[in-house]
DNA sequence: TAGGACTGTTTCACTGTACGGAACTCAGCA
DNA sequence: TGCTGAGTTCCGTACAGTGAAACAGTCCTA
């Protein structure tokens, strides 16, 4: 998966994987008791209580009503990866607008091991993307990302990575790869062609910081009726444009 | 290290607490080398090189030019909890738009374990204050949410709790405590008058669900400058009572 | 009201493992 | 060619994490 990935699960504590794995029980379905996290992780009873004394102890987990649920306090700590580059919270707010003027979904998406990651968005409220994991190569704002790395390093993402089918217009082989992020570099936007989910079309630019390296990617998406068009493109297209520009300028000027 | 640990909570386990005693190491210097955590944490070099294997091993460390970085991963799951409730994902977009129309700094702020946490802002760029925990009594939307308490619960939380001075203005008397929550109960809203930080002020009023459970607090600060005036503060809570109505109406209505 | 069927909590002997120190490799540099 | 200071690996040992089982509550049902 990530890049020169040396072998050493020897080397490592299992106690703390075994609070991550409570940790991440816990995220999927909040409000476990002891005993239904003790079935979901097949560790034993006693176990994952002392697991969830130490994490509740320090905060990490918060117990109410019987129900054990993740605390707030990890988000002091992820929260400080959100903020990393300056340029990631203007990117927060140019989400917003973006989503607010064009009533689209937005998102901001950054690289991490190879994959794609939200660090923003604006959309519906029933659910939300952040921090949720997608395969670069078929997103609009992944394939723009995948456009500034140098040919060896996408050769390296390409062997590293198995090119899953998602949908039928998902792009499978290397070489259309290729040609598509050529494509991309040239017209300077992405889009997606329903390549990730059927139905779901997006379009994305590249971020810069004023020293002109790549923050990530600004993008938009939507149902297909709506954004097949080409002159509805264009237009979202302009205005991602003018929102990459504005975050530069931030960045530069205050 | 000696014999005779007086740690009532025997039932725990250390190393998990050694694992995130690195995490929170990185969440206030990041880029360490294993090294500087050692010095930092003062745990030996194995153990903290070990502790790093597992933590970048599972994604939630990043290693980068030599140093380590807190990873995204930990955004999926911290995330998990600002979205706990359909009204905070609401809030997050009536923070914003209060942010954009008062060009005023905004924010949600929820209780945590008898303290205050910040889960959405809008404002300056250069700082992010999502996560921070701050007293309740020192703040607008901290004192607007201790009204909603009873009173044996508010005197459970006066009575843990030291009413520690930040300022000249911090109420410090659980009697004058008591009467300013009354006063807010009475108007609806809270003020803070430079009760945590001198030169700053603010105004918050109560977010509730369509069943009228208390959700959070929707606040505005800034320069007392501005906040001191009667006229501003009266407009501010229009606007903040009008956001918290269409909270409510979104979680009643879609 | 007793008893069953659940919880969460605690105890305890065992043993697996996390630990620290030291040895090792490796890179940069004088 | 050493020297320094990184990261990595090794290894014996202490001890902390472990699971099973016993214990303590609580809520039902009969």
């Amino acid at each position: 998966m990530t890049t020169e990935r040396v072998d050493r699960t020897d080397a490592g504590v299992s106690t703390t994987k075994k609070s991550f794995r409570i940790l991440e029980t816990l995220k999927t379905e909040e409000g476990l008791t002891i005993t239904e996290i003790t079935e979901r992780t097949n560790l034993s009873k006693s176990t994952v209580y002392r697991h969830l004394a130490t994490l509740t102890d320090m905060g990490y987990v918060i117990e109410t009503d019987g129900g054990y649920y993740i605390g707030l306090k990890l988000l002091e700590i992820s929260e400080k990866t959100r903020n990393r580059e300056a340029g990631y919270t203007a990117a927060k707010r140019k989400v917003f607008e973006l989503g607010q003027e064009t009533d689209e979904r937005a998102v901001f998406l950054v690289e991490e091991g190879y994959e794609g990651v939200y660090l923003h968005r604006y959309g519906s409220l029933s659910d939300t993307m952040i921090g949720k994991r997608r395969p670069l190569y078929s997103l609009a704002s992944g394939k723009v990302i995948l456009t500034e790395w140098d040919d060896d390093e996408i050769d390296r993402y390409i062997e590293e990575t198995d090119l899953e089918r998602h949908t039928a217009n998902t792009i499978t082989d290397p070489d259309d790869l290729y040609e598509e992020l050529d494509q991309i570099r040239e017209q300077g936007y992405g889009i997606n062609n329903e390549e990730y989910m059927s139905g779901l079309c997006g379009a994305a630019v590249p971020v810069y910081t004023p020293g002109d390296d790549l923050l990530g990617a600004l993008g938009l998406f939507g149902p297909a009726s709506r954004f097949k068009e080409k002159s509805v493109q264009n237009e979202l297209v302009d205005r991602l444009r003018d929102k990459a520009g504005e975050i530069k300028v931030t960045l530069a000027y205050g």
